[in-house]
DNA sequence: TAGATTGTTAATCGATTAACAATC
DNA sequence: TAGATTGTTAATCGATTAACAATC
């Protein structure tokens, strides 16, 4: 919860960093999201003493603590398995450059994709995971595949040695506790949607 | 955060009544989930009284009275704004219909697309969207379009008549609040996995 | 009736907020 | 020094869990 918190005051002081302002307090922070001001200086506190008392904290400066905190001052390399619409959607997502996760493999089952080259980056056999995550220096593993497949695609980047998941596939997998995984279930957020629209008046 | 659970409790209870099982006792539902069998008892009975004393919850029943609740039961109409790489694999994926959202419309700015049709539906253009809207009962709005052109196809929907949005852009869009909006927001996602993976050991 | 399990009340825990001494 | 704002301790609130009477 607290790192959900730390992504909206990253990106909030990288516009006000572009925007020119030098401080901020955790008074005017927190009115940007109805948050309370003691909440925004306990989740930062937490990290260190990043403010200046009597003033408030150097908008450069926490920005730079927080991208830190959050890992986004480095990069994160990926290998993306399955290449159908969604990985593509994924493959051509700017977001996930800007947050340092670069792909730097593809794989796919269909031995009609491989062999193709997107963006001069070659789609390969799923037998090359192995392989590739080795040479590659590969972290993270990005599961774009149906739901069936997902748990069988977790295992083998688990056997190939990555260290964090992140399934797309609508459909819960499991790994070892070692392995991190994030889940990205679009079906819960449709049904968060669904429910709130049903208890609405009409 | 109880809609959450619920839509966890759906899915096991589909799974469970699909394996014959006629019925399932908090304790062993929670056990499912590392939960508390309390916290079962409390959200379920939230929305009523489901279970039998004695006995515990008919699974068949309890999975259609959570499916009513979370609003499975009936059909979504949405209409999809943006075609591009993600807007197509939202347009593919499989769990809009399966959680009865159906995709009655979908447009798109780019003139090399619209009049294009896929699974017979034809990408209309984005001028097209309050007559689409009100003709096709459309409910819900799906923002597929890049950041910096999210908050002007959100208030165009608006302005059309949906009730809600589910905007995938990586940008928070503002609606008025008798609109429900609902981000996916994958930066997030990112953000919490580059965290964590930077607090672990190696 | 005895055993099991619900729905709910009371106790506990953790997270949020208020208050304030420290200090710029 | 006076005013402002932090970091942190104490108070509050809400959510989770334990306990148990009701009842199948």
């Amino acid at each position: 919860m607290t790192v959900r918190r730390l992504s909206v005051y990253f990106r909030c002081l990288a516009q006000l960093e572009e925007d020119g302002v030098r401080t901020i307090s955790s008074q005017e922070l927190a009115a940007r999201f109805h948050l309370n001001s003691a909440q925004v200086r306990k989740d930062l506190a937490y990290f260190g003493e990043f403010g200046i008392r009597g003033i408030g904290y150097d908008t450069a400066n926490l920005r730079a603590e927080i991208q830190r905190i959050l890992g986004l001052d480095r990069e994160w390399r990926v290998v993306l398995v399955g290449f159908g619409n969604l990985g593509s959607a994924l493959f051509h997502y700017r977001g996930f450059a800007r947050q340092g996760f670069r792909i730097a493999a593809i794989v796919d089952d269909d031995p009609a994709k491989v062999g193709r080259a997107v963006n001069g980056l070659a789609i390969l056999a799923l037998a090359e995971l192995p392989r590739v995550v080795k040479s590659q220096a590969i972290q993270i593993g990005v599961v774009a595949v149906p739901a069936e497949a997902a748990q069988a695609v977790a295992d083998r980047l688990v056997a190939a040695g990555v260290r964090a998941i992140l399934n797309f596939a609508p459909s819960r997998v499991k790994v070892p506790k070692d392995v991190r995984l994030q889940n990205v279930d679009l079906s819960i957020e449709l049904e968060n949607l669904s429910f709130h629209l049903g208890q609405a008046p009409r």
